[in-house]
DNA sequence: TAGATTGTTAATCGATTAACAATC
DNA sequence: TAGATTGTTAATCGATTAACAATC
């Protein structure tokens, strides 16, 4: 605790890769100066959240000018950690590793899948991308001569847990998780959960919903 | 509007899937009844809250006894609309694609992927698991033919606002979307995001943020 | 009945929006 | 300078938590 930090709540952090999104487009589109107001219209979100969200991180703007978009994609950039590169592995192999180990986007923001494991004597020794399917059991040696601080785990929700366990045991700090149950780990590992059929149940929620009010 | 629902609230919502999952679990492990200080034990959440978000539904439990666990799990899975089948199609037969389409867990909560489209030729006729994958330009007559609600985007970021309008034009009622940018769609079409690399920029920045804070 | 635990109201906390003075 | 737009404070709104009366 020694940097000082206004705490930034989740539900800002949460805005922030949006805000990077629509600023990359803009670059791209060569503009050059943006204001809260017109970022509003575009986002669909007030200027007023606009404003208090990027003043958390100290004056991007200027009074009668707006933001730089440039100078703010960049600041943000630095904010989200896009500055370094992430070496990433991935522990499970079936159909939605591979997919992600397929999923250029990833690199583009600089994280870089390293490795991929599974248990799976037939996938053991396949290879995704330019990546050989490592065996499950060498993970532990892995993370040792590596420099690795994320964890994708895609393994069956049975499993999921003991892997969790595994990868905690040797000092990973952050895990993206696919599978379908909540991990159980110490509050100083980083987890973020990506519950697919979760999300599809929300949206039938919001379907039968609709369908009911009309 | 014609049914009385007193408007629920989309973080209420997003924390259904979690109750549903949870309540799934103790039914399996043959648990008859919990009250809402055990279940927020084992979730994490405050009672209070969990008494709250099951009020907005109507009593499900009873003072001095708790909740009736399989009783509760299934009104949970009415609310989210799990009793009935619901037929998806899966625009984008790349990794992300054809993952989701192997992934047993939408079936297991009933939804049904009846269709694959993608316009890569080289994809176009190739099978998943028991779907062929067909023209993407056949997908309107396809809509027409079928009663399909759901559509699954998994096309590059490009692509994917033209097919988000084409589905919207043959009056799909929800979007599961992959791709990296927000789909512009009337306000009575349901869209869910799964944004990937935004959930991975998250992990990143409180990654940063924890080692800053050592 | 006494004990337990809900349903529900009231209090608190946090997040969003509005407003405007500061300033480019 | 005048106009525009930020940074920031104050007001509002909504969500969470606490408390407890109702009741099984």
């Amino acid at each position: 605790m020694s940097v000082e930090v206004k705490d930034i709540s989740p539900v800002v952090i949460s805005r922030l890769p949006r805000y990077y999104r629509y600023l990359g487009s803009l670059k791209d589109a060569d503009v050059e100066r943006i204001s809260s107001k017109d970022l509003s219209d575009l986002m669909k979100v007030t200027a007023s959240q606009i404003r208090q969200d990027f003043n958390l991180f100290g004056g991007f703007g200027q009074q009668g000018y707006g933001y730089n978009v440039s100078k703010l994609y960049e600041e943000i950039g630095k904010i989200l950690g896009i500055d370094k590169i992430h070496d990433v592995i991935i522990i499970g192999a079936g159909h939605i590793g591979q997919a992600l180990a397929n999923y250029s986007n990833f690199e583009n923001r600089g994280f870089k899948i390293v490795g991929i494991f599974d248990n799976d004597p037939n996938l053991i020794g396949t290879t995704i991308r330019d990546c050989k399917v490592l065996d499950a059991s060498t993970v532990p040696d892995f993370l040792k001569d590596n420099n690795i601080d994320i964890a994708i785990i895609t393994v069956p929700k049975n499993q999921a847990v003991a892997v969790a366990d595994m990868l905690v045991h040797n000092n990973i700090k952050a895990i993206m998780n696919f599978a379908h149950v909540d991990l159980l780990v110490p509050d100083e590992v980083i987890v973020e959960n990506v519950h697919l059929s979760d999300t599809l149940l929300k949206l039938s929620y919001r379907l039968r919903e609709s369908i009911e009010n009309v």
